[in-house]
DNA sequence: CAATTTATTCAGGTGCCCTTACTATATATT
DNA sequence: AATATATAGTAAGGGCACCTGAATAAATTG
């Protein structure tokens, strides 16, 4: 088998995993919506890993459209899970402050251990995370050399909230 | 570091490594939104392991309503990309073809490798490979545990779909 | 043949995200 | 100070992936 073969090989491996995964969260976790990494979970992400943050600042973190932050901002409002105070400083300025149901909904999302992982030897789970950390780091280093700022700002985002049980 | 707690790290980068991904197709790749594996795509990917199906065993096999697969059929025909056709046997039911253009986005969406790929070595691609498949065939089996003809039908969608290069 | 099941469509809704205005508020320039 | 311009946020509307509930039409079945 030819390299590019198994390069092919491994694209498509991951896709089935990507979309497996999707599906395995439907139907075997019963995934609460709020804690994904997208909308309203990617502003909890953020707002863990820095709180009192300004709806622009969010926006720019996360890469998204300020308009968009403001939509799911406003949802976690009506849920509770944040609350908006005008900055002192700047009468134009929203923060946007976890609420201590907020942070319970994000320590409640903590790390769950999908149960897929069992199969996986000690050595597996070693070998895994080291094939992970570079892709991941790769990965940053595209994502960073189209668009630098972003770039950054998730690894600070992603490796807070990944990394967390080390900090403990 | 205990098992647990280097499953649960695994647990997180595997999740980083899921958003990451979403995020470099957006900034990396200009990716051609017919040919991810949602919605309109969904319907392709099934189409291309097995032609005209009807809307009804679409959804069956895609594990949606058959409303979205509906919505989704029809977008398709707009872009010329599948037809419609009654079923000769029994009128009620549509018939759903790929039509050349069909086939050739599905043959042009062929196994794009991704460029992070890159920094794998032989060994580690195939060390990947190996942990995938693990990964994956404990998903299948969860997944048919939970919902066995949906967990069948995704599996024969996915080998058709990404082994394809071997067959050839 | 009436009753029921089946395949699809219609209507309407949710969540995530974007673009194009538009409104305050701040800051810089004259 | 007065005006221009930049900045934070809102409003409105749209697209895509799904979903549920209710209609319709064509089987199938008793």
């Amino acid at each position: 088998m030819t390299n590019k073969i198994k390069a092919e090989l491994i694209a498509g491996k991951l896709t089935e995993y990507e979309q497996l995964s999707k599906i395995y969260d439907d139907v075997i976790k019963q995934a609460r919506p709020r804690l994904t990494v997208e909308g309203q979970g990617k502003i909890l992400l953020a707002l863990a890993d820095e709180d009192h943050l300004s709806q622009r600042e969010l926006a720019t973190r996360l890469g998204m459209s300020p308009q968009s932050t403001s939509e799911f901002v406003y949802k976690l409002v009506k849920y509770n899970l944040v609350t908006l105070t005008k900055s002192p400083n700047d009468r134009r300025i929203n923060l946007v402050n976890l609420t201590s149901a907020g942070r319970e909904e994000i320590e409640s999302a903590a790390q769950e251990v999908p149960p897929f992982i069992r199969v996986l030897s000690d050595t597996e789970l070693d070998q895994l995370s080291s094939l992970l950390t570079k892709i991941t780091t790769a990965m940053y280093t595209d994502i960073d050399a189209a668009n630098s700022t972003l770039g950054i700002k998730l690894h600070k985002l992603f490796s807070s909230r990944y990394l967390k049980q080390f900090k403990k």
